[in-house]
DNA sequence: TTTT
DNA sequence: TTTT
């Protein structure tokens, strides 16, 4: 049966993404991502937010991009599908996390960003620059700091679309 | 801070939507949807397929419509938003459920319908009609069997767009 | 700067699709695509119901996709972006046409099919069946006929999501 | 027939709006938006940027909103629906245009913003501040300075979702 | 030109 | 638990 399963987020990380490594190498990222809506209480005509916390996961390429240039605060659109997967908790207990399977990120520059004095980290990311790249390949060229990595479109260059 | 969450769906049915009533009289509806994709498997060559089920919630007007209209293995098209929510299961342990809240809907004609002979249900409806109707309020016309509900874009009536 | 150019259309094809192909053989397919919404007119409270028509171009797989299994009134999910291009019409004047290339498609089973008695097509096509298949290359399985092919998540087989 | 006809882009102004009032009142802002993408040139290896201009119409509040905060070169995420309609040319011609009619509007900090000094119009907005308005009616407090509005999900003050 |  |  054809199906469609797609998510579209604007919003701030709620910490700075942490990345793992498979046993073959394959890098993980994992982060919060808070995006929030006001409204007005009809009651009290209070100006209210809610946020919603979605767990991310960025895989390869992107998981890369994160490590560089994602930090806490920062702002950025994700586009992936959703995921739900099971574990046992320390206690053997069957949880289950639903998460965001990241598949095209564009970094915003609207939010504050780290700079991370002396730690190694770049410091600044140009605001909305783009970059294209190859799934399961690391990034062309390390120099250049991406606002936007879609792992969806691989190939297309040269193409006449 | 300015957020977007936003999910579109494109699934089946896994059971028949259930109805309730808040003590104020509101409808909601909650069902499975079950969203698939086939790949092929890079080792063994084989056709696969994975299925991802999400946790369908409508309230108000696009309830009714679930009430009236869909069924077990039907296919539509959700757009809403992520919602995950607390609550305490019967041994009094906090679980988190995330949900998907519809804020628009369109029935697509792609999976049998149940015609649910002798069952008290409507049996068939028309593929692929569509009906705009204002939000916290029940059909205009009960006669009508929409196949889609767009909550969302209230109140465009006559305008100039 | 980082952009996100992004369509989701679900609709009805106007007309059978046109294949052409690049001299270097590359296929593409063109249609016209109606998404009609209705509406209820706030003066004359009739139901009224407007449609728009979309250029869809497909490239590559999804070209061939379409040629083998969309007729005329088959409803389709596309995904894609927006794309404006001048062209010299036969007088010699400029003019602009803006088109959704499609970057992934679902066949729905929502409308009638034209089984094209007699005329070298494949009648029917299963409802909802899926394809994921590796762009800028034929389909696996000339046998197959599948209602979802998406060229944008490429090479994800045997992948840990 | 049931129908989806939804656009998401995140990208640039090229100008200011222009706002305009119909007859009878109602306002209207225009502008347009540039959605780009880079690639690596499969031949030359060299990066190439690509972009995309998008005719903006925004109705009412959210052409209220654009009035007052939206400056060439501001990020947006801008959420609509594609409409396509003739007009005569000056040489009465008939052409077509094709534009975003904006239905959800998030302001992004992305880009430089005029500050518009001794302009009279107001010099920062707050990025990623949010705001839901009612349609058809101007925004409840003048003083705000949102960067989001969606007149999608209008009157879900103090519901239950 | 589609669809209901 | 759906669908093909």
């Amino acid at each position: 049966m054809a199906g469609v399963n797609k998510v579209i987020l604007v919003g701030n990380l709620g910490r700075d993404p942490e990345i793992r490594h498979l046993e073959n190498g394959t890098p993980v990222a994992n982060f919060t991502l808070a995006t929030s809506e006001s409204y007005t209480d009809r009651n009290t005509k209070e100006r209210k937010t809610t946020t919603e916390w979605h767990n991310i996961v960025l895989w390869r390429g992107l998981a890369e991009i994160a490590e560089k240039y994602l930090r806490k605060g920062n702002s950025v659109y994700i586009e992936g599908k959703i995921t739900t997967r099971s574990y046992q908790d320390q206690q053997g207990v069957t949880k289950y996390i639903t998460e965001i399977v990241g598949q095209n990120m564009t970094m915003l520059g609207g939010a504050q960003r780290n700079d991370n004095a002396g730690n190694g980290y770049p410091a600044q990311q140009p605001a909305n620059q783009q970059v294209n790249s190859p799934q399961a390949q690391p990034m062309a060229s390390k120099q250049e700091t991406p606002a936007s990595v879609d792992f969806s479109s691989d190939e297309t260059d040269d193409l006449p679309f």
